[in-house]
DNA sequence: CCACTCCTGCGT
DNA sequence: ACGCAGGAGTGG
């Protein structure tokens, strides 16, 4: 479920009472999730302090050194909430992970790993390389562009004959945007995402390209878009659900023109646009 | 480009 | 019962 933004909200939380923080009795369920792991796997966790709790798009990881040389890479999937529980919370159906979580003034927690549908991991890292063979997979994240990063993305989106939206839902181009956010970068750039990249002049590029920026920090800015059951590491939900322009919208009125949004189905998922803001190629 | 896979749960 | 779901990979 959760895209960059969602898993920034979740990141905050966990980083806010994990920093610092010390790891014991690691605990991994056997059900296998996408990368199949058990408690031994984590044991090297135990009694090791956190350092950083970090994220790249949709990859979030916590470090347990200041160079990333061994750590958790936590991958949310579909269905997946990294939670900070309390140790006698009631342990709800399908939590596949635990660490015990002590902070540096004592407070006790419990990071939990819940995931009904097992789409997503909490997986290891224990090298350098092992690291950064993760992150290489993964373009740039709009939520920390640079100019360069801006100027990839638009050569990326003008080098391509694959629509739009497909190529921002591409992680090697940009990381972080999921089916959301694309729906919704196309309509901020009053682009139709059927639009093929190599179709989109310079100026159209940009304009995307700022979209996808633009609309990532904002869902950022209000905690993430909740439309069933995303929560942050707090159970919290997020406010971007009441600023969408499309997403999740048929038949209601485009919030610029009041014609009804429309969806449609590309590359076997659910594309939301406003035919008159977004007309055809 | 498409279809199909991994899974469970929810709404119609 | 069926279709759909915020991800990601594979194989055709």
């Amino acid at each position: 479920m959760p895209e960059g933004p969602e898993v920034e909200s979740v990141r905050r939380t966990l980083s806010s009472r994990m920093t610092g923080a010390t790891l014991s009795s690691p605990w991994v369920s056997d059900l296998k999730l996408r990368t199949p792991v058990d408690t031994a796997d984590l044991a090297f966790a135990d009694g090791r302090q956190v350092h950083h709790v970090r994220r790249k798009g949709k990859l979030l990881w916590m470090g347990l050194d200041d160079a990333d040389h061994e750590g958790l890479f936590v991958r949310l999937g579909m269905s997946g909430r990294a939670l900070l529980c309390r140790p006698d919370d009631v342990i709800e159906k399908h939590t596949h992970v635990m660490l015990d979580v002590v902070t540096a003034q004592g407070e006790r927690w419990q990071f939990r790993y819940v995931d009904p549908r097992r789409f997503g991991e909490v997986v290891p890292y224990t090298s350098r390389r092992q690291f950064d063979a993760e992150c290489a997979k993964l373009g740039p994240d709009p939520n920390a562009f640079t100019d360069d990063d801006r100027a990839f993305v638009v050569a990326k989106l003008q080098s391509t004959s694959r629509a739009i939206k497909d190529v921002l839902l591409d992680q090697r181009v940009t990381c972080g945007v999921g089916n959301i956010y694309a729906s919704e970068a196309c309509f901020v750039a009053r682009l139709s995402p059927y639009w093929a990249g190599s179709a989109l002049d310079d100026v159209q590029a940009r304009r995307l390209v700022d979209a996808v920026e633009e609309v990532m920090n904002d869902a950022v800015a209000h905690g993430g878009t909740s439309f069933s059951d995303y929560v942050d590491a707090d159970g919290k939900r997020g406010a971007h659900q009441d600023h969408l322009w499309v997403f999740l919208r048929e038949d209601e009125p485009c919030r610029e023109c009041g014609t009804l949004v429309e969806r449609w189905v590309q590359g076997s998922r659910s594309t939301f646009l406003c035919p008159r803001c977004q007309p055809d190629p």
